[in-house]
DNA sequence: AATACGGGGTC
DNA sequence: GACCCAGTATT
């Protein structure tokens, strides 16, 4: 039995099963999928995703929306350039495409926001071609089995991984091959491995000479500093203004400060009641129509991201108090 | 080849 | 608190 064959078979009986964008599988949806996806987990993903479709069912719903809509929909999973470019996309696959994503790799590869690996996934979890991918579960699933212990980020390893990942790749069952090995990964080969309800046990290598703990092999941490990052937002008696950080740097284009969208409500209250003790002696009557404001309306979270369109349609008024927040923000030094 | 980009989960 | 996650673009 081949290694596709195990995967296959394995996922068939134990892979997971029912995830939104599992049905009704078009190449729109895997590519949203995909996206949000990136560097976000699974159980992360699936509320927002729902949400995503809801509100842009199709391609061109998406290409025809205004980026700050998307925008919003997105607050929240972080990576916003991942949203940006998602827009963008949309709009190039419309304008350049006919409104359909093309089924062939380099053109895939060209479109914003997608790399190899998330083209590769499109076309065999879509259309059922033999394009593998390697992303951070098949990094360690491969490694793994061919005791590969070199650091993961050198040229040479990564071809060398692509070449493997390829070999392995099915060539009849691909979407079930692929979303197979990502779930093996997700859920077996894990950091802290299950190695006795592998499948693949019986030819790895890192299993075989206890190797696993060592693989997927992390370049040594570089130090890190913090800096004070800001934002800042103006309000009279009734708004609140946030102004839009730079679009280079931390939070590029962003309306208010990341952990806003943590505890949101808790948070946006907390900043604005502090700044009304100090300005006004009524607070709690003001306060009422800045929480208001500030309120995603989709979630009713207070995750305040302003869309600059927004915040003119409220009238931007004359600033009566300046307020500048300082967020501790971790750089990597070299 | 190294770094930025984020929020949330895990141990 | 360190580390990781269905990566990509930029420098």
């Amino acid at each position: 039995m081949s290694i596709a064959e195990k995967i296959i078979a394995w996922q068939k009986k134990h892979g997971r099963h029912g995830l939104p964008w599992q049905h009704n599988i078009t190449p729109y949806r895997v590519w949203v999928s995909e996206i949000m996806l990136q560097q976000t987990q699974v159980t992360t993903v699936i509320p927002y995703y729902q949400r995503f479709m809801s509100r842009f069912p199709s391609l061109i719903s998406l290409a025809n929306a205004s980026e700050d809509v998307v925008i919003e929909h997105w607050a929240g999973l972080g990576y916003y350039r991942r949203a940006r470019y998602l827009h963008l996309c949309s709009q190039v696959v419309r304008d350049q495409h006919n409104g359909d994503f093309p089924s062939n790799a380099d053109e895939l590869i060209a479109l914003p926001g997608i790399g190899k690996s998330t083209a590769h996934a499109i076309l065999s979890i879509s259309h059922n071609m033999p394009y593998a991918i390697l992303d951070g579960n098949v990094k360690r699933v491969l490694a793994r089995y061919h005791n590969i212990s070199d650091v993961l980020t050198g040229v040479e390893t990564m071809r060398n991984l692509w070449k493997i990942a390829q070999t392995a790749m099915s060539q009849t069952e691909c979407r079930t091959y692929t979303q197979g090995i990502m779930d093996l990964g997700a859920n077996i080969c894990k950091r802290q491995p299950l190695c006795d309800l592998c499948p693949l046990q019986s030819g790895c290598k890192a299993y075989k000479y206890n190797t696993q703990g060592n693989i997927p092999n992390k370049p040594r941490k570089k130090l890190k500093r913090t800096e004070t990052c800001y934002f800042r937002c103006y309000m009279n008696s009734n708004r609140l203004w946030m102004e839009q950080r730079p679009s280079s740097g931390i939070w590029p284009k962003l309306w208010s400060p990341p952990y806003c969208t943590t505890k949101p409500c808790e948070k946006t209250r907390h900043i604005a009641l502090a700044s009304f003790r100090h300005t006004f002696t009524h607070f709690h009557m003001l306060v009422h129509p800045i929480i208001i404001h500030t309120v995603d309306p989709r979630r009713n979270t207070g995750g305040a991201w302003f869309a600059l369109d927004q915040a003119e349609r409220m009238g931007i008024p004359a600033a009566v108090k300046k307020i500048i927040k300082s967020i501790q923000h971790e750089t990597k030094v070299s």
